[in-house]
DNA sequence: AATGAATGAGTTTTCATTCAT
DNA sequence: AATGAATGAAAACTCATTCAT
């Protein structure tokens, strides 16, 4: 490579090579990937990755708080807190639902790597609360009946749960519909299994 | 071996094996495991593993096998057929949710491991598909409204996602209450997040 | 195994052992035969071989042996040393290829395995050394021309490697004919690679 | 590694790494070398005879494949087709021999070890057979008498065998001497075992 | 006489990681 | 800024061999 090293400012590599990573990590899962696919999907090599991200333990963190930040800023920016409590949370679940289809790869390794990796799992897992937390916020201030504040924490981690796994199924469809699978998870949590009465 | 050394029959061994291996997996991932772990852990040397279980991943395998079986076995006999529909679907979710605290690792291998292993997930995933079939076939007799076919899967799709999610939480608490857990994701099956009212 | 445990006396068991292992050992070569293979084969159990025969090398040497006898018997035999010695290397020579088409298993071992591994090579080049050594006296008995002793033994080395060469020859084929191979050598051996003068 | 840290690149430490296996294969045979004395032979660490060469069976069969090179670039430079077919034969023959004497090891690698060992035996039958071939097409067009070119097939086998054994004689003798043994070869050829008349 | 149960010691192989340039 | 060269450490797996019955 006589002439084609090209040299790059550091935070483009840094793109690059967090890009590759989350890609890789997303196919082959955290065991499944080497330093040296990822050095190879980024295009650069292995003593750059470890110069500019440290460990590949520290890669992986990188790469969920990079995207933690993105997934947080699409929900955030979704769910406008003027509007009543109901249609934020139905907000919410919409913007999930679109980012999830729109970033196949940031999903599976948001939620499906690092939620299970012992090292990583605490910050997965500060991430899913914070959402948890907001919901039940909502949940509580949308006033249906009086209960407890930690009866709205379990109903958010399972319309939590409900919608992971809707977004595993659809993320599992060659064609993802995210506002069908959204609006029966937002008609779900209105109503229960009954549904809406028509 | 000090002084130890015990003769035993095969099937027991077996089963001394399996138990150390779901145990070991359960704690530390399946790649976080290693086969000096678990023959440690079952008492006996690594060429026993391997005589008796074939291979790590056959070992895995196994154990995902005869848990799954366990497993199933804790639902049907919980949920009586002539039961009402809506009595079948409250009898399943109270005995996954007492198995799963009672058997903390078989679960955390069946439904945290095996389902995102990629030689694993197709045997794991055949079980939760056929949870979620069951689970739909009772919604669409229970006839809260009139839906298609497919709209019953999504529901027990949901159903099941969020009872997951209720069971990692109850899991993570240090004195898990299944019948309280149970009884929350009832509630929400059958009125949604707006509850019972009281 | 109730009662089907069959207790036979030494030699015969041993006699099935050697069998066992002559076949495997042709097979699959020294290294690729395992104790547990053999043992599989003579229909027995591990500790019977190792009780009766000491160890893989023991094993290895007594089918060496056992077969080398043999071998030499079958060849001494044809040999009849009232003949005049043209005849007696004919004859040897037809009963070398008989023999290795008779017992293929048994020439592999002794010739394909035997001579290649060290600990073994001596012991099977000494039986080869003992061939060429008849040979050579042979041949010098038949008095063509006049030769340093040395150069009989030369003569011989080639003789037998020409014919260890058609004799392999000879076993890949899928109907082979001793006589025929036989008959080549021996043509080749009195006249060169000119043949007989028709 | 203490202070003779040497970067060398690729190609000086591949011909280094073949050269020390073709060692290491010719003294202890495939199975009886492991990795790690080839490694130390090589004075490199283990996982870069991986990274260069791939497995241990792809090393071997890259030793095959570079001294198969030599070994036919030396018999077919020595052997000028221009001459007349007996000197050609000469020619090769004495090519042969002088060049087993002053490569011993690789004489060894692909004459004893690689024609015994199923998973390479192709490729160094391979090579032999076109040797044979090669010989046979000579002493067809050397026409000594009429014969089927099957015959003359034959003769090329036996001729081979025989040189073969000759080179194994030679090599176990302290001081070789390739002309001697290739004259004697050459000779018991054109007119068998009654060798030159006088 | 005969065997199921058991293992120590080794093998090949793979990785995350670093050095020298 | 960038990389080819290099490795320590550990993993999965196998096998000849022996013990206890």
């Amino acid at each position: 490579m006589v002439s084609g090293t090209k040299r790059l400012p550091r935070a483009v590599r840094e793109r690059q090579m967090l890009d590759a990573a989350v890609t890789v990590f997303a196919h082959n899962g955290f065991h499944g990937a080497s330093m040296d696919d990822i050095a190879l999907a980024a295009q650069i090599s292995k003593p750059m990755l470890y110069l500019y991200l440290g460990s590949k333990e520290q890669l992986f963190a990188a790469c969920i708080d990079r995207e933690a930040v993105r997934f947080l800023d699409a929900v955030t920016s979704a769910v406008r807190p003027e509007l009543p409590p109901r249609e934020q949370v139905a907000n919410g679940i919409n913007s999930v639902f679109t980012f999830a289809a729109a970033h196949r790869n940031i999903w599976l390794v948001l939620y499906r790597q690092a939620r299970l990796l012992p090292p990583f799992d605490q910050q997965a897992t500060a991430i899913h609360r914070e959402a948890v937390g907001a919901v039940s916020a909502l949940l509580q201030r949308s006033a249906w009946g009086k209960h407890p504040a930690e009866h709205f924490d379990s109903l958010a981690v399972a319309l939590v749960g409900a919608g992971e796994a809707l977004i595993d199924r659809m993320l599992d469809q060659s064609d993802p519909d995210p506002c069908a699978s959204a609006a029966l998870l937002i008609d779900f949590a209105w109503h229960g299994l009954g549904g809406r009465r028509k």
